[in-house]
DNA sequence: CTGATGTATTAGTATAAACTAATATGATTG
DNA sequence: CAATCATATTAGTTTATACTAATACATCAG
């Protein structure tokens, strides 16, 4: 198993956007049409028409047309649960994430913070 | 809950890129030093040290140092959980994923596929 | 202390992803 | 059919991320 990481990844990067997070979150307990989301996360309409395309493209959330409105949710139990995983996990980690960053220079005599 | 979506946005971020997720596959079972990681993905040192740095600073792994070798691990059963929980979902979802193309132009009279 | 080994960091470049503004499509209403 | 509304797409730009090569640091053996 999980030897696709091209797939994988795609999927993965789904989730790797505070926007898509938002949008996420937004929708996680109700499908909702796209005007509605943009309003309720104070978004720009491409903007977030774009990261839905994304999101619908990774097989998170699903769409549903309904005269002129599309209505969106999230694709099925599994991702929905996979979300709430994310939060009782960060809930541990929350501490550590705050500092990635790739290439951090150190100041002179600074010492790395050992989280381990 | 979840209001913190920049920590959320980095801690996921970890897991979108397929070097790391090889990496992850690595040493889910067992903690591994770098050299042997980079042996077994047949990768670069200095890319595979800072990916690691990346993923320690996201808080999923965690690293301890034992002579000049460090040891490289999944940081706890709940993210290990994670990853599982990551192939479980997407063994729903592999169908749909494969064509995340945001901006994709359409050919002349193509429609787009609905996985709706 | 010197050289060798394992890992980390830096700097520079290439690639990919996200944002904005403008425009296009498609459905509905009158 | 024309106007409107909801959504999608495009094109261009900006920003972030990943990669490579070179170098630094830290530990150990002799």
């Amino acid at each position: 198993m999980s030897c696709n990481y091209e797939v994988k990844t795609k999927f993965l990067r789904g989730f790797a956007d505070k926007t898509r997070l938002q949008i996420l979150d937004c929708i996680k307990e109700e499908e909702k049409a796209v005007s509605q989301i943009v309003k309720e996360i104070n978004g720009n309409q491409s903007n977030i028409s774009q990261h839905l395309s994304c999101l619908k493209g990774c097989g998170i959330i699903t769409g549903r047309q309904e005269g002129r409105n599309v209505y969106y949710s999230i694709r099925n139990e599994e991702t929905r649960q996979l979300l709430a995983m994310f939060d009782i996990v960060l809930n541990q980690v929350e501490q550590d994430v705050a500092c990635c960053e790739i290439n951090k220079r150190l100041l002179p005599g600074e010492k790395v913070k050992e989280n381990v």
